[in-house]
DNA sequence: CATGCTGTGTGGGCTGGCGCACACAGCGCA
DNA sequence: TGCGCTGTGTGCGCCAGCCCACACAGCATG
């Protein structure tokens, strides 16, 4: 039995089924299956009730709504640290917004009943996965607050940095035109301030591949929202290494 | 027993409460506090375990992120159809943000251990309780999308229906100098949009008095937003009466 | 090696919202 | 009656980010 690998694809490399780990009685974890998460792939809809719930290892899902005009924007990242899909055992089993994987990977599912059914056995599940929620609460308000008060530029800094959390490297396969609609900002605007980061030597840019040269970087030109976000997670979660 | 009125104080005037009323087993309704939330009034701080959960009747509440800069933005707004203090019982006991009180009114106040014990039961209040978070869940996102993609106009139109949706009458008393803050804007902002609306005839104004005149003329004005919003509350929550 | 396609860089004009400054109108209070 | 405070209206310069248009560079494919 290995322990948690950084860049291991077992159960335990998601924090959340690695801190439910050491559970007795029916075992709910012989149910998850070890899916392929592909760039682009929709794991919901708006309104769609929900079959599964999934628990990312090295993919990155991002939550996002789409609006009429067809504007778009991000309103929380999901990797090793989540699951995608709490409005299942919220109770609502849809929600408006969409489900989309950012970074392709890895990652496990279990099958919607399952999951209602060991979440309302009000045990450690239960627990666990509301305090993971309230953390997704507030990466929702802090980008909401974000969206409203910061520049492009901190933002991108900010994402990239979520990103980076979540990647077991520090490279990201990523057009600007796709971070440009996480954001919710124009493309160009992203290209120019990519310009600015890839001067100031901060990453390498190159059709679609980014490589992070200077966390710390990052860090100096991003806004407080990033920092906020990072700590409520630590705080809330169980953090065996690290997370984000 | 008197029905819920729209415009009464007892506890079935907000909606969870009522919602939870014909509970049998120990009666927790019973330590329920009538408080009188006056303008201003903070229900919580960044970081703050909270020692009760607030039930609005009348009065309605905001939740807000102020900044380090001091610039701040609501995230989600609490009226007579929900609770305040969601991260009491999702395990957190604080949150990086802060709840106001918007509009002076009444309420009920119950101490947070009660709330726990009887959340923990695992019966219909957790079950109530996590729906209606999911509801604020929407609403925080849908609101962080609109931060980054509507007008000044749209989202002063979309606040003024939510506030309209949980006040007895067509009358609000703030001032513009606190709608922007609010929405995150400027006051100038707020004045310039106040003055179409009341060349428009839709709504009133005198020195923090509100008086919406014209409803659905807001409700033509404002972006999709509020729709999303009131929706999605509609599906998630027992709807009695009217909810938003 | 030509043809396309996808992804990136760049420039120009436009506008919503910001910051600042100030005028003025209600209203309480002495 | 006048003073002062709070709340509202308005004007002006500024700039980030938008929309549009286009140039060009990798890379794949025939």
């Amino acid at each position: 039995m290995e322990k948690v690998e950084k860049v291991g694809n077992g159960p335990n490399n998601n924090q959340l089924l690695a801190a439910l780990a050491p559970q007795e009685g029916r075992d709910w974890r012989a149910l998850l299956e070890a899916v392929e998460m592909p760039l682009g792939q929709v794991l919901y809809e708006p309104g769609v009730t929900l079959d599964y719930v999934y628990f990312p290892t090295s993919a990155i899902v991002s939550l996002l709504y789409v609006m009429e005009n067809g504007a778009s924007a991000e309103i929380a990242m999901v990797g090793h640290e989540g699951v995608v899909g709490v409005s299942l055992f919220m109770g609502g089993d849809s929600t408006p917004g969409r489900a989309v994987v950012q970074r392709a990977g890895q990652g496990y599912r279990l099958p919607a009943q399952v999951m209602k059914d060991e979440f309302n056995r009000a045990g450690p599940v239960l627990h666990l996965l509301l305090r993971y929620t309230q953390a997704l609460i507030t990466q929702m308000s802090q980008i909401a607050v974000c969206n409203r008060h910061h520049s492009v530029d901190q933002q991108l800094c900010r994402w990239l940095l979520q990103s980076l959390d979540r990647s077991p490297n520090n490279e990201l396969m990523m057009t600007q035109e796709l971070i440009a609609n996480m954001l919710g900002v124009r493309r160009e605007g992203v290209t120019e301030t990519a310009v600015k980061l890839q001067q100031a030597g901060f990453i390498r840019y190159a059709r679609g591949h980014i490589s992070v040269l200077n966390r710390a970087g990052l860090e100096r030109r991003t806004c407080e929202c990033y920092g906020v976000i990072k700590k409520e997670y630590e705080r809330l979660l169980p953090t065996p290494g690290k997370t984000a």
